[in-house]
DNA sequence: ACATGAATACTTGTATACAAGTAATCCGAC
DNA sequence: GTCGGATTACTTGTATACAAGTATTCATGT
């Protein structure tokens, strides 16, 4: 997820199982837990290699996380009440501030530790796990470009006010500008895409 | 997802092993991904259990896929164009024909492949491959469901004729009908579970 | 020089042996 | 008769040995 492991570069469960010190069954099945989100591909015969940022991928996978979240936001922004208020109100305030801070850190692991945590925190709201699997099973897509944005743009700050903003409509039981706000959240990953393949085209494909 | 594994039974790797024929390792390899659809969820140092019908669970899937079918099927009707009709309509209407064979034989297992077939033409037209996998992994917790509901009402018929005025709206670039016909396909599963789950209490949880 | 092919050094896929943990059973003390 | 605890017979988790396949290398013949 922070391109320790560069996509494309091949790596093998001998070398993984030694570097863990434990044997090559969990670590084959921690292999096939990341194939399935489309991390890694294995080549029968001739290793596994870090899969390559497909365009296509992010951008599909955009969709679906738009589709839902969307889903589930506005489900939140509908059911926010005056109990949840005073419950959650003080702990997702705290969160965002923590962001602030980790903005202005320049940390961006624990940015995108805490990105994470307000999106699940809000989904969590809307009561459905499921949907909350499926959307984390969409980073793997998606984060490795997020980390490449964040270290070239610097743009955490403007990230922490959208999600100030997305709170407030969803306090406000605002379901329509909820939805509409994080459709913007996700919009400008099209045109990062763009430059960050133009900065380092070995790392994409199609 | 036949019910021919009852839910809460115990399975357990030897016995499958031995019975397909193969060792433990390729066994566990095909428990781990039931296990991430949730069929299976293992008991450490106990067995694995076929997972019971969740209502929380099923309620969850069929939002999710509502909410990304939706996004498909509304792309597709919206880019639905006058090449597409000519190339696609004709496999889609045999396909039809075939369901509405199926659902006059009473075969339940082609039956629900061909539905599945139908949901994945459309959702191709919208060029989604990670949607389809996502809905495609939401049939665990839905399919066994269907296929009792499929073996007590034998409704077949009444599904056959949903899909054809759904694709009644694609074919007609509707993409709002298509969305709202779509919303009442997934609709009746409520109830129906309800009456599924007195049959059967033994199934179920939540 | 160059094409061809066998040998080699890898890889993952599969089978099996062993470790560790669970739960029921059985036996004995009270 | 009943409770308590060691034993036993399972299970899955992990490590390792072997099978099968890939791609390179290197020798050989043209």
């Amino acid at each position: 997820m922070t391109l320790a492991f560069e996509p494309g570069q091949l790596i093998y469960e001998n070398q993984l199982a030694e570097s863990l010190s434990v044997s090559r069954t969990p670590v084959r099945e921690a292999i096939r837990s990341l194939v399935n989100e489309c991390l890694l591909e294995v080549l029968p015969q001739r290793g596994t290699r870090v899969a390559y940022i497909s365009v296509k991928k992010v951008l599909e996978a955009r969709f679906i996380r738009s589709l839902l979240e969307q889903g589930a936001f506005r489900i939140a922004a509908a059911e926010w009440s005056a109990e949840k208020k005073t419950v959650s109100n003080k702990a997702i305030q705290r969160m965002l501030e923590e962001q602030r801070e980790a903005a202005a850190d320049g940390d961006i692991t624990v940015f995108l530790q805490l990105d994470e945590a307000f999106h699940r925190v809000i989904m969590e709201e809307a009561g459905n796990a499921t949907l909350l699997n499926v959307v984390y099973q969409m980073r793997g897509h998606l984060n490795r470009l997020r980390y490449m944005a964040l270290r070239q743009y610097r743009h955490m700050p403007q990230i922490v006010e959208e999600h100030e903003r997305l709170f407030e409509a969803i306090a406000a039981n605002d379901s329509e500008l909820a939805g509409r706000l994080l459709e913007l959240h996700f919009g400008k990953l099209n045109d990062e895409m763009s430059e960050l393949r133009a900065l380092t085209p070995h790392y994409f494909i199609d």
